[in-house]
RNA sequence: GGGCGCGUAGCUCAGUGGUAGAGCACACCCUUCACACGGGUGGGGUCGCAAGUUCAAUCCUUGCCGCGCCCA
């Protein structure tokens, strides 16, 4: 039974209506208990985000897999849920409080969570609604939080366990301080970027008269950073730099803070870089710190300068002069800070050294400082200047924890597509450093140690079980801090199935089936998720992680907020419909680059989906309804037989582009097959000639055309699905990936293929010629090939409405004026006296023979070449041979057909 | 400095050791009874440059030029 399509198709009306009811009636997952489990779990979003489109690329890839496997019958689970996003989330309920003169601290920890919590109950949902308006398929009613209870339990134990193995620990050495955010982040989490600024050149006097040997009484040090001189500690030269050797182990003593210290030697001052010496403050730079241990100080012995609002605090020897305590490290806001002040004090003193230039008379010109590109940390989230700063952190020893994800990416046991990011991979893992884990903010999972009055640390998963370890009447504490995002996100592949307590949707669905997610977030999450996989459950999590690239703005510019370019791809839902959108995102991905926006190519899948449309209302209009079979119809018509022998071809590569994770290749596939093959052809060729048979072999195909765009192209394809036919209880979402049971007709196909060889070449002749397409013309066949006589005796109807050719007579032409085409090996003379210019015909004719003659020539000269013949591959050789007879044949005729042209 | 990738038709992109394809754009034709978000036909590329390997290179190797990304 059809339900009679309207003209046009509304893609809103249709998403809405489908989405509801795939929703409601539990389709995304329906119970297949017996069946093989495929699982994905989505890239948990910030439960502070909208759908970007990043996330249109993502999802639609995740959704073609996962409609895909649920098509082929599998238990497909497509794991869904929010990451608590610890930095994003404070954030955003922080401004919420500053817009209304309130802060953070006016509330207690307590009632500051509990806010976070309502603004998560109230807006947190966002991202969720818009990925279904994609028509993301994923179980919703499983939907995850990474704060949810169990996914905390989870979170605690993974913390216990590392620390009792010995594989996190809290130590205190330089972390990257975030002065705006006021936490430690981790390495990743540090963007360097290039910005302008000055390098500084000072006199270091040296203490007690001792000079150097080149009787100075000083040392030369050059900076960017010159405000942490008030935390300087030595000052270093290299061990075989025989200019310093003699004031090795002498003393400097600072200009403004007055402090002495020593010049000690190491290897990290570079002789060849300006005068060769290096001002060390090993509590703010990272390789002062390495050169302070190696000189003897302890982290602890270490000098710390700054708040930790990076504003200047008294040293532990009390050096500082009051006068910079409370300065800014450097100018903000228009306000100098320490930075403008220690230059300012150091001229002032006459140490500081002018960086000299020349004018345009050649005129010297003092500046102070020379100016310099300077490779700049910045915080990802805050955007300010990354402070090293010292600190007592959290710390898991990532480097224990990547050798079995190293392994399994060695040995394939999980395989990265594509595979050129297994170097980036390896690059990162094999040089990866201590993951600074802790986080001072009051959103996250709070870190479960509790400390004694001595600052000793008990580990556990309830204060109940540390104070038992503390041993009773022991004061503890509990740790403020909590853990870094990602720490918790790592848990994902198996803490969303209930790890480490349901054991049998655990074993079910981990290890997972597939990753996929973006490049930019193989560091922060996939890498992760693969250490946590292995030290928790002993497995990969998945055994392939696929990564795609960027979606980038039409002009190949990185998409932000700031430069105003980003793509909604709500808008372009709205405007094209949520398949188009899919589509294009499906058949832009090909593996390992980034890929371009383009609404003219959205635009014409949208009008894919119209001809799809179009092409059924055709059917249904000639009684084409749903087919009755998996398998394919029983045909005797050739048109059938070769239809469903293109079915065949289309799902078995379908089947291999799928396979192979090539979405551009599937999605191609299916889209010349609906456009090219089935509209162009089967559908003009079958007009006028609607049998039984026919119907039941074109209801077969659409149907199949529908199911295996289906994952592409969700909606149209599911209401189609419904048009052609009463099945209720059968929703295409949950339908049976095609099984056609048929193989292609080899005879059926050659009758096609030269059937359409003969409507394409007699419409480019008329086309050539100036006659009319409509025209219908009568044409001969001298001497007609056992195909071409079957066809033509076959085809008559087809025949005379595409080609527009009628009667076709097997036999002479009679004398006159004619055009000739080629079908195959066989000749069409199509007798036009009077109708044609014969000169036309006649350069028609010449510029098609001197084509093929060139052909020929070519094919020819490759061939009398005995090393060709003789190295090439045979099939090379033999495909050489039989396209240089063709075209010799080819030439033949053409030049027979000129001379009766005379 | 190290690593990776890209440079193919006007644009956006596939692709293969045997002299190249798609979508859009372009030109011409078509009010053909599913579709003008359509149909038909066609034009257009020394596959960044140079050398090498090979019977044969756009595809392999090396160098160069240009662009981008990541890491230090």
């Amino acid at each position: 039974m059809s339900t009679e399509l309207d003209k046009t198709f509304d893609p809103a009306e249709i998403e809405a209506r489908w989405y509801a009811h795939w929703e409601d009636n539990g389709l995304f997952r329906p119970a297949r208990p017996d069946a093989e489990p495929y699982t994905i779990v989505n890239p948990p979003p910030n439960v502070t985000g909208s759908l970007h489109i990043g996330h249109a690329l993502d999802n639609t890839l995740q959704d073609v897999m996962i409609r895909y496997e649920r098509l082929r019958g599998k238990d497909a689970l497509w794991v869904v849920g929010t990451d608590h996003a610890g930095i994003a989330t404070q954030m955003v309920v922080e401004r919420q409080l500053e817009a209304q003169q309130d802060k953070r601290t006016n509330y207690s920890r307590e009632d500051f969570v509990a806010k976070v919590w309502e603004w998560k109950e109230e807006s947190g949902g966002t991202i969720t609604r818009q990925l279904r308006r994609l028509g993301c398929s994923m179980d919703w009613s499983r939907e995850q939080f990474t704060m949810d209870p169990h996914f905390t339990d989870a979170v605690l134990k993974v913390f216990v366990d590392l620390y009792n193995k010995g594989l996190i620990y809290r130590d205190k050495r330089l972390v990257n301080w975030d002065p705006k955010l006021k936490t430690a982040i981790s390495d990743l989490e540090v963007e360097t970027q290039d910005v302008k600024g000055s390098f500084w050149h000072f006199k270091y006097p040296l203490a007690d008269g001792v000079t150097t040997a080149e009787g100075k009484d000083y040392l030369v040090v050059a900076t960017t950073r010159p405000e942490t001189m008030l935390a300087d500690m030595a000052v270093a030269v290299h061990p075989d730099d025989e200019r310093y050797a003699s004031v090795v182990g002498k003393d400097i003593l600072q200009p403004i803070t007055g402090r002495r210290f020593k010049v000690v030697a190491d290897e990290h001052a570079d002789p060849a870089l300006g005068s060769g010496c290096v001002k060390i403050t090993p509590g703010h730079d990272f390789n002062d710190f390495e050169v302070g241990k190696r000189a003897g100080f302890a982290p602890g012995e270490m000098l710390n300068m700054l708040d930790a609002e990076a504003n200047v605090c008294q040293t532990a020897d009390g050096l500082v002069p009051e006068e910079f305590v409370g300065l800014h490290r450097f100018k903000r806001d228009g306000v100098d800070g320490a930075r403008e002040l220690v230059v300012a004090r150091m001229k002032e003193l006459g140490f500081l050294i002018p960086h000299v230039t020349r004018d345009k008379d050649g005129e010297p010109v003092e500046h102070d400082a020379e100016p310099r590109t300077i490779a700049t940390p910045f915080g990802d989230r805050g955007g300010v200047v990354i402070e090293p700063w010292l600190t007592d952190q959290w710390y898991v020893d990532a480097a224990e924890l990547s050798k079995k994800p190293i392994a399994a990416v060695k040995s394939g046991e999980i395989e990265i597509v594509p595979k050129t990011w297994e170097k980036t991979f390896f690059n990162w893992m094999e040089n990866i450093q201590p993951w600074c884990v802790s986080r001072q903010l009051w959103w996250g999972h709070r870190i479960p140690a509790w400390y004694d009055v001595d600052g000793k640390a008990y580990v556990a998963m309830t204060e109940a079980e540390a104070q038992a370890q503390a041993g009773e009447g022991v004061a503890l504490t509990r740790d403020e801090d909590v853990l870094d995002t990602w720490f918790s996100s790592a848990l994902w592949p198996f803490a969303t199935l209930g790890w480490p307590d349901n054991a049998d949707l655990l074993a079910k669905h981990y290890p997972n089936n597939l990753l996929i997610s973006g490049f930019d977030i193989l560091f922060f999450w996939d890498a992760r998720m693969m250490m946590a996989g292995y030290f928790n459950t002993g497995q990969a999590p998945w055994p392939k992680l696929y990564l795609h690239g960027l979606v980038r703005a039409a002009d190949g510019q990185k998409m932000s907020k700031s430069k105003g370019n980003v793509v909604d791809p709500l808008g372009l839902i709205d405007q094209y419909g949520a398949d188009a959108l899919r589509f294009f995102m499906a058949a832009m991905e090909s593996q390992g680059r980034d890929i371009k926006m383009d609404d003219r190519r959205i635009e014409g899948y949208r009008n894919f989906a119209t001809k799809l449309w179009n092409a059924t209302r055709f059917c249904q209009a000639n009684g084409i309804g749903a087919s009755e079979t998996l398998a394919a119809p029983a045909a005797s018509h050739a048109v059938n037989r070769w239809i469903i022998g293109e079915v065949v071809e289309t799902k078995d590569a379908l089947d291999k582009a799928l396979g192979e994770l090539r979405f551009d290749a599937a999605a191609n596939t299916i889209y010349h097959f609906v456009w090219d093959r089935f509209c162009d052809w089967y559908l003009e060729l079958i007009k006028g000639q609607i049998d039984d048979e026919t119907k039941a072999v074109a209801g077969w195909v659409l149907d199949q055309i529908l199911v295996m765009l289906h994952p592409f192209m969700p909606f149209i394809t599911e209401e189609l699905w419904s048009k052609q036919g009463e099945r209720a209880h059968y929703p295409l979402i949950t339908a049976k990936w095609p099984e056609p049971g048929a193989s292609v007709d080899a005879e059926a196909k050659a009758e096609i293929d030269w059937l359409i060889a003969l409507t394409s070449a007699t419409r480019t002749a008329k086309n050539e010629l100036g006659i009319a397409p409509g025209a219908k013309l009568a044409a001969f066949v001298p001497s007609p090939s056992p195909l071409g006589k079957r066809v033509v005796e076959a085809n008559g109807a087809a025949i005379e409405r595409l080609a527009r050719l009628t009667p076709v007579t097997f036999g002479e032409a009679p004398a006159g004026a004619a055009m000739q085409i080629a079908a195959g090996e066989d000749e069409f003379v199509i007798p036009l006296e009077g109708v044609i210019d014969i000169e036309a015909e006649k350069a028609r004719l010449a510029k098609a023979l001197e084509t093929s003659a060139k052909e020929a020539k070519s094919l020819e000269g490759r061939l009398s070449n005995a090393n060709f013949v003789e190295r090439a591959k045979p099939e090379a050789v033999e495909k050489a041979r039989a396209d240089h007879a063709h075209h010799v044949a080819e030439t033949e005729r053409l030049k027979a057909a000129l001379a009766r042209l005379g």
